[in-house]
RNA sequence: GGGCCUGUAGCUCAGCUGGUUAGAGCGCCACGCUUACACCGUGGACGUCGGGGGUUCGAGUCCCUCCGGGCCCA
């Protein structure tokens, strides 16, 4: 044995363990291990750009929790880490920090530096930040994210996180690159990826496309105009709209099949007001008869249900908005009125905004606005980090397929929603709603700076036009490449632009088109096959339950096309984490708490256990309380180590389970294999709270009777010569310890190593994850736990009264006489002379089968002191 | 409008396939510095299990309905 410190503390264990940890290899992968003896974890990998909060460390922790179980369960864990650094939050930050903007029409300057360092928090106005080229752009993005990564790896390492730090990759890393490259022209040469010419939703201000997935619905003001067509013989159809701006976008009116009121106009046309153009009046079932006049009117497109009664209805398509969010600057062809033309030349080139305004003037001077618009609050999609309303203008971009429009990949998804074990298991539901919910492929091209570019060329024919259809691909073996500098094979810089020449796609991936190939990227798909072999398909995905549409799906996607299979087995979903007035907790909402400072503030094993006592799926509350309960819990775990460790003296601490003899520390064994098989079985099935509480409220009762009880028995009297049943209680108290510590070591990292540093060799955390089977065979067939509580309970009766008496615990008993229920009698009996020691009972002690209506069972399991005499405390000695 | 989760002591939560007087911790009250621990110990008080119906010999646990939270999708 080592030495057990005199006075034991927490502080600073989580820097001396991650330095020992490292330096030992502790969380090290072994490579050579055989897929069947692998637990692979495909740990989320946080948006760097984005800020750390306590959401963070609770789902983490949970992973954590996992990892560690599994690894003493004799699993070679693969538990790497991963930084997201694609996309649009790092260009938001960047653009902040830094004071610039990309322009990818500026050249390159080597050894640029921006205006601005570290302007956190602020955000610089468009006007005046630094234009550079993309490279420049790119650059400054990876300079920034390289130093969120050194503050993240450092709060994980002060978590505790048993990650092999030799595994980190980076989304945007070069490998990462190569692999969503690859995986993108597989699906290209395989017809599952594809470019199409289509509606689809736009952020002017990010001037990007937008996938189903990142949309967000948000109460958005309005007014309802109500508008007079015109049929031939000059009867006004009214409709109402909230768009009048896109009036001459329109191509039809439509109204439900049933509705009474428009049968007659039905297969009829009728002109639209202003522009006097002629659109006929159609029926379709998504028009909502109770929905202001019933008919609505179509244009191209106003909301994805134009989009609909466009594609069902095959109708024309009239875009008259620009990308820019602004009308466009020509007249329509379609619009041939004298007045038509005069009206659309005063919205032209203005914002929607305006644009409206100019209509809804001209409608009220011509007559045909119906009163005065009324204020609504309507439903409308938003991009989810955007703050304008999306428009829906056409453009080509990429999908992928991922069943939206293909009934029978839809099914194989739906199958793997299946085979895939939901942790909890209703969180399966979100997937399938999903799944079945889906109306369109998953757009990926996006029009953004920092990210995978598409890595395509076209050619450019000989009038130089893109010749979009057959694009340009290419070798694997050349990936990662970007079309906008690098040049296909066959072709030179020169021809870059020119007819007879090549383009490149100037788009980039979504980041979920990356994020989706974390297993491969992790699993080292392409670099590392033989890696890729012992650890894919994974055993666990973690992830919050606000994903499970985008990156959880996306990803079943990818392998499901790529490999045939699921990439895991098993996906963990974490709650959230709400405040004390159960919101979720947000920065927007300023309640957020830095988790360094929470860690330094309790410490980690503290925050740790706050985060595993509460389960897979459920939102927890924020709770200081229940961390300090997790701190005093490591603390007690120090304590009550020391003090068991203490009674050995000198000598190695015993672990033979045949020394154990004495009854009662048979009951305690017997107690904690049942504990030990009941935690094992809630952490196999991902329950880790429910194995937290069994191990801390056999710990607490451990602590609270068995070691009070056998206390006099463990020390001995001071004897040179030890006793069996010292040696006994002794013994029992080693092998409890030995099986607690490991009982809590994925869940208190840090007190149980630090406790393990002081008498056992090597790690806890590599130590084999305790069985039942010794402690049982220790216990013999006879013991139960009941007799121990028994015990317990005997104890506490004798000290309420002194409790009642308001004397000190040290005050002896001179007389007790004990009524005890029948079902205890024999153990109570049986442990007499512990009680007798623990209790201080000097003189006689009676004990007695308890008659009917003689204590309460829910008082001291109905043990009653119904005689007792107290005596006079002894002198207290001097503290050595 | 559809879906999922949730409502148990002042607070945070356990209560498995329905079975005797509903549990834990925190907090609270009283007491105690007992040689592991005052970041402690001992004892105590505290609940018509959101409301209302129903099924059942028996419901916190199953069904219906209403109310309140949270999230997702329309």
């Amino acid at each position: 044995m080592r030495e057990v410190p005199d006075k034991v503390s927490l502080d600073g264990l989580e820097d001396r363990f991650d330095a020992r940890w490292t330096a030992e290899g502790t969380y090290a992968f072994d490579r050579t291990a055989e897929r069947a003896d692998v637990y692979s974890i495909d740990t989320p990998p946080p948006t760097v750009s984005g800020s750390l909060h306590v959401g963070h460390v609770f789902s983490y922790t949970h992973t954590d929790v996992v990892a560690r179980f599994q690894r003493m369960r004799g699993k070679r864990v693969f538990y790497p880490m991963g930084w997201d650094d694609n996309g649009l939050p790092t260009e938001r930050r960047v653009q902040n920090y830094y004071g610039v903007r990309c322009d990818p029409s500026l050249p390159y300057v080597e050894g640029y530096e921006p205006p601005l360092q570290g302007a956190e928090g602020k955000s610089v106005k468009a006007a005046d930040q630094q234009p550079i080229s993309r490279k420049n752009f790119v650059e400054l993005c990876e300079r920034l994210t390289a130093e969120d990564e050194k503050q993240f790896e450092a709060l994980w390492r002060h978590l505790g996180l048993s990650v092999d730090w030799t595994r980190t990759y980076q989304t945007i890393g070069q490998d990462a690159q190569a692999v969503a490259q690859t995986a993108f022209l597989r699906n290209l040469a395989r017809g599952e990826a594809y470019t199409a010419e289509a509606p689809g939703l736009w952020d002017v201000t990010f001037q990007t496309a937008v996938a189903q997935a990142e949309l967000e619905a948000r109460d958005y003001p309005g007014h309802f105009h109500k508008v007079s067509f015109h049929a031939p013989d000059g009867t006004p159809v009214q409709i109402e709209t909230t768009r009048p701006e896109l009036l001459p976008a329109c191509v039809a009116l439509i109204a439900h099949p049933d509705d009474e009121r428009y049968q007659h106009l039905f297969g009829t046309t009728v002109t639209s007001p202003l522009f006097g153009v002629e659109v006929p009046v159609l029926a379709h079932p998504a028009a909502e008869p109770d929905k202001g006049a019933g008919i609505a009117m179509c244009c191209t497109f106003g909301d994805l249900t134009d989009v609909q009664w466009w594609r069902e209805l095959q109708l024309p398509t009239r875009s008259v908005l620009n990308r820019d969010g602004r009308l466009t600057r020509e007249t329509p062809e379609w619009i041939t009125s004298e007045a038509g033309v005069a009206m659309f030349a005063e919205m032209a080139g203005k914002t929607t905004f305006s644009a409206r305004t100019a209509v809804v003037d001209a409608l009220r001077a011509s007559g045909d606005l119906d009163g005065e618009p009324v204020a609504t609050q309507r439903k409308t999609n938003f991009f989810e980090k955007g703050d304008k309303p999306l428009e829906i203008v056409t453009s080509r971009q990429w999908y992928i397929r991922n069943g939206g429009r293909d009934a029978e990949l839809n099914a194989q998804l739906l199958a793997r929603g299946s085979e895939l074990g939901f942790h909890p298991d209703f969180m399966r539901v979100r997937y399938e709603n999903w799944v079945g919910g889906l109306n369109g492929d998953w757009l990926i091209s996006r029009q953004r700076f920092f990210g995978v570019p598409i890595p395509v060329w076209y050619p450019v024919d000989a009038e130089g036009q893109p010749v979009w259809d057959s694009p340009i691909v290419p070798d694997e073996a050349s990936l990662p490449i970007d079309p906008s500098s690098d040049v296909p094979a066959g072709y030179t810089a020169e021809q870059r632009g020119q007819a007879g020449g090549f383009v490149g796609d100037p788009d980039i991936m979504d980041t979920w088109a990356t994020s989706s190939l974390t297993p491969q990227i992790a699993g080292g798909w392409l670099s590392d096959p033989d890696l890729f072999a012992r650890v894919f398909p994974m055993n666990l995905r973690p992830q919050g339950q606000d994903i499970i549409r985008t990156w959880l799906f996306s990803t079943v996607v990818r392998s499901h096309l790529e490999h045939g299979s699921l990439p895991w087995s098993d996906a963990a979903i974490s709650g959230w984490i709400l405040d004390p007035d159960r919101k979720k907790m947000s920065k927007s909402k300023g309640n957020v708490v830095t988790p360094m400072g929470l860690l330094e503030e309790h410490g980690s094993d503290a925050v740790r256990y706050w985060a595993a006592s509460a389960r897979l799926g459920t939102d927890a509350a924020f709770e200081v309380g229940q961390m300090k309960i997790g701190r005093r819990l490591a603390i007690k775990i120090l304590n009550a180590s020391k003090f068991a460790l203490s009674f050995a003296g000198e000598g190695e601490i015993r672990l033979d389970p045949a020394a154990v003899t004495v009854p009662l520390d048979r009951a305690m064994l017997a107690g904690l294999a049942d504990v030990v098989d009941a935690a094992t079985e809630a952490l196999a099935a991902y329950d880790h709270t429910r194995a937290l509480e069994l191990s801390e409220t056999f710990f607490w009762t451990f602590c609270d009777d068995y070691l009070e009880l056998v206390k006099d028995r463990a020390y001995g009297g001071g004897d040179a010569e030890v006793s069996a049943e010292t040696l006994s209680a002794r013994t029992a108290l080693a092998l409890a310890l030995d099986t607690m510590l490991r009982l809590f070591a994925p869940v208190l990292p840090f007190a149980t190593e630090e406790v393990w540093s002081w008498w056992r060799d090597g790690s806890v955390h590599t130590a084999p994850w305790p069985v039942a089977a010794p402690l049982r065979a220790a216990a013999g067939t006879e013991a139960r736990l009941d007799e121990l509580t028994a015990a317990g309970n005997a104890l506490a009766a004798l000290r309420k009264i002194k409790s009642e008496a308001k004397v000190s615990m040290r005050t002896p008993i001179l007389l007790a006489e004990v009524a005890v229920p029948a079902a205890s009698l024999a153990a109570v009996e049986q442990a007499i002379g512990d009680i007798r020691g623990a209790g201080r009972v000097t003189g006689e002690l009676t004990i007695r089968e308890a008659s009917e209506g003689e204590g309460s069972v829910d008082v001291q399991g109905g043990i009653v002191v119904v005689r007792s005499e107290l005596g006079e405390p002894e002198a207290r000695k001097p503290k050595a």
